[in-house]
DNA sequence: CTGTTAGCGCGTTCAT
DNA sequence: ATGAACGCGCTAACAG
């Protein structure tokens, strides 16, 4: 009558069950399921033929009532729209072993309010473990310390320096990029980004501007700051193009602008790499594999990310100290035709 | 010692240590945290300040273990990569209403095997339905019938008739993409589309010859299979031109394709809309507004499947007929510049 | 080796 | 209006 039986298909099957058609107490069967020594092997196999045959499978709420772990972990998002969540999400789940860990998957649409019920829900459900993930790199509030398990936050990190934060190391991509450009021989770089309000652009200038510097060179130009949008990288591509008509290399600050770029730049007949050398961010796989010519770009490693916040959490579990602060994931640079020339 | 406490945090509070506080019984505390009548006001309020103050979370495992729901849905699907299954995954999440039921999500990667595990593991944890998601719409085996919970299949159906399956109808996407070309004046049109392999690539070419055939007119040429790359799209079209000059428009199996062929369209002088229309499938964001012109899409309405197959989920926990078969999601023709002129 | 007992946290009788 | 007792399914301690 609590609807709890559907229609078609058996209810659950309990340990009790297991036992009688076993002829073996509950306790018993339960050594013999879990693979206790402390139980006879003639009995075991009965208990096991049992299980099979009502195709038992364990309760795991009883489990964790009992033993203080439910082997879940809440991933709270503010946007599963974007893209860079999906891999964080992916990394952290595997990492967590197929089966073993299970994860709530939440997201609170950016909603402060929504967040707060969505915790509050998590916490009912006792997860082991809280990753939060934001969609952009700048830092947001913390959701509290006094929770009674380890949290960690990722790409977003926390405005709270108490508590774990893992991102991408943007500086060092800006670097990374520049470092390649200028060991691709080319000198005269401008630079297109999108917001000026993002972390994320800023990091980059400031790590490119650094290589720059290193290498005793200068920007073309101020630092181009708009939207992270195609229409944008062909706009203001076009504009350099015309006040600058020397530069060897765009920055882009991302994907997206980098095709752009790449568009005006066939537009006004440039060749790429040949005349001007194009590289962006994120190596979004769509963005960077279905340009012409296909876009060198720097890989955040977002699915490195997800993995390690999942083996903090892990770690935290087993007693050992959470740890707290900004940690950086080191990018990676990806070459494709846009900055090195395929035969 | 269990590891079960957190270095930093208390650990969760318990029903027990609410009343203790209050000075009641747990089952008063119980009846007036649920908002039964039968407890004094003052009572009440001296209950709810006590959990107010050690910040009570009720625990929803101890509570499903009671009342045999567990207020959780388990999403399988068999890659997150797929920018399908994302809106689905959303749609489903929000229909489920914020905090009231919560989402398990299992990638089982393609891997049938770990599928098996996964769905162990759901059904281990109790989930009050089940809802898998594919990547493409060919059907899938089923993962079984006499599962103690309602499962629904989305994008992907079940390969039994006796499993409810709820899936876009391409065939109506293929009709209304030639019903709008046609409309729009356009009679000389060609199909460049993706893999063949594909039942999607099919459906759609079975609804476009359908329209067009009842409009008295023909594909101009044979359909064009290949991949679903904007590669393949630059390159048929840059056939299609040259065999057939007087195409009015090109009908393409994915917006990926379309890029393609808007792309070829402009290398090669002829202007879209003006000589050329070109439309796509999926409308995904990030390609049809980052073209130029921008892109005519079918949209197929993924996030309404998502909430469709979550509400079914819902009706039958309340002892609803699940229902069964086959079950189409009408798509949406979403009017852009690459087949209407802006002005 | 096996069975009995207790209790995880909670909601629900049934007494009081 | 309140509280004691029971049970959801399971595991851990002890007894036999």
């Amino acid at each position: 009558m609590a609807g709890k039986d559907h229609v078609r298909g058996s209810k659950a099957v309990t340990l009790t069950e297991v036992a009688r058609l076993a002829g073996v107490s509950v306790a018993t069967a339960s050594k013999a399921l879990n693979g206790r020594s402390q139980v006879a092997a003639r009995t075991r196999a009965r208990v096991l033929q049992a299980a099979e045959q009502l195709s038992f499978v364990p309760n795991t709420l009883a489990q964790g009532l009992l033993m203080g772990r439910t082997g879940t972990v809440g991933l709270l998002t503010s946007d599963l729209q974007g893209r860079f969540v999906i891999p964080i999400l992916m990394g952290a789940e595997d990492a967590f072993g197929a089966g073993r860990v299970n994860v709530f998957l939440c997201d609170a649409r950016g909603d402060t309010i929504r967040e707060q019920h969505q915790l509050r829900a998590l916490l009912s459900r006792r997860v082991d473990g809280l990753i939060v993930v934001g969609s952009r790199t700048d830092s947001r509030s913390s959701v509290g310390h006094d929770l009674p398990v380890p949290v960690v936050y990722v790409y977003a990190p926390s405005d709270d320096p108490e508590d774990l934060s893992l991102v991408p190391d943007n500086v060092a991509a800006g670097r990374l990029a520049v470092e390649h450009l200028i060991s691709c021989g080319r000198s005269r770089i401008a630079h297109v980004t999108g917001d000026p309000s993002y972390a994320a652009a800023q990091d980059r200038v400031t790590g490119a501007l650094a290589a720059l510097d290193a290498a005793g060179l200068e920007l073309v130009g101020e630092v181009m700051y708009s939207e992270w949008s195609e229409r944008w990288g062909r706009d203001a591509t076009a504009v350099l193009l015309e006040r600058y008509p020397d530069i060897d290399a765009v920055l882009c600050g991302s994907d997206q602008i980098a095709r752009g770029a790449l568009d005006t730049a066939r537009d006004q007949g440039r060749k790429v790499p040949g005349d001007i050398a194009v590289i962006g961010f994120d190596n979004w796989d769509e963005m960077v594999t279905n340009s012409r010519p296909e876009l060198t770009s720097i890989d955040p490693n977002l699915q490195l990310l997800g993995r390690s916040a999942a083996q903090r959490v892990f770690a935290a579990l087993d007693g050992e100290e959470l740890g707290k602060g900004l940690h950086t994931q080191a990018p990676r640079l990806v070459i494709r035709g846009s900055t090195v020339a395929r035969r």
